[in-house]
DNA sequence: TTAAGTGCAAAATCTTTGCAAATGT
DNA sequence: ACATTTGCAAAGATTTTGCACTTAA
């Protein structure tokens, strides 16, 4: 069994065509990619709307996370290990390129400092970089 | 002349009454605000069309500037000194209220370490916390 | 006066929902 | 067999565009 029928099964989910189709090309890609850019991989064997509900359904289960970009849509990439369904261990570094767009989920570590003002409880950080990628340059 | 006006006048912008009531409430509220909740402020001055129009027009002249909230959705508010014509000088730190959804731009000194794999050229950087904002606290 | 701004209608995107048909287990 | 998943159509939500009317300077 193949490593995307692996993770749909250990997971409980079903393993369709279209998940392992999805979750392949999550997994292959070094970047998050977009819902248009999946459509158009998959235009003849998956409806639209078959893949924002893989999507959803990948994210809830921990299997694969959103990331909003710099104009606000989404893109998608395989969670690092670490998360789960309830609970997305999501404090990489994304770095998107101001050149290609694309946005690279960097898990290397990051040590940031600064005081909130009183009363502001922090959960969770997310960094975003803007530049230059490594293919881009 | 009010500080509305004058921020419209020193921009080379004419001063319209939409553009007048829009720069005073995101000048007033402490917190990013976004389309929908400036629509309900305004419904009946200014077609939401005007709005977005409106906003467009000011974070293209640097007066005011866009965050990408959580879900993706822009909220704006009032740029610091520092921000230009075609540069904005973006690099506070946003936090996000879990509770209230409400964006808070905050002006500290924020330090942040990491190393960017080879090929990586960073020309700016966006950090989000998410937590609990001393309102619903 | 006249270039810029506004309102309305319509379109373009992106995403979700409802329901019947197809599919995995 | 049966609950889940899929495809299609349709609706929602957000944002943009075209064009005639209005307004600031």
């Amino acid at each position: 069994m193949g490593r995307s029928a692996e993770i749909l099964q250990s997971h409980g989910l079903k393993k369709t065509g279209i998940r392992i189709k999805v979750i392949e090309m999550l997994d292959k890609m070094p970047y998050a990619v977009s819902q248009p850019e999946l459509e158009s991989h998959l235009s003849d064997e998956a409806d639209r709307v078959t893949i924002y509900r893989t999507l959803n359904t990948l994210e809830e289960k921990g299997i694969v996370h959103k990331v909003i970009d710099r104009e606000g849509l989404s893109r998608f990439a395989m969670c690092s290990s670490g998360c789960s369904e309830h609970k997305h261990h999501d404090e990489h570094l994304h770095f998107q390129c101001t050149r290609c767009s694309n946005i690279y989920c960097l898990s290397i570590p990051v040590e940031a400092q600064f005081n909130l003002p009183q009363g502001f409880e922090i959960h969770q950080m997310r960094i975003y970089v803007d530049g230059i990628c490594k293919t881009c340059n």
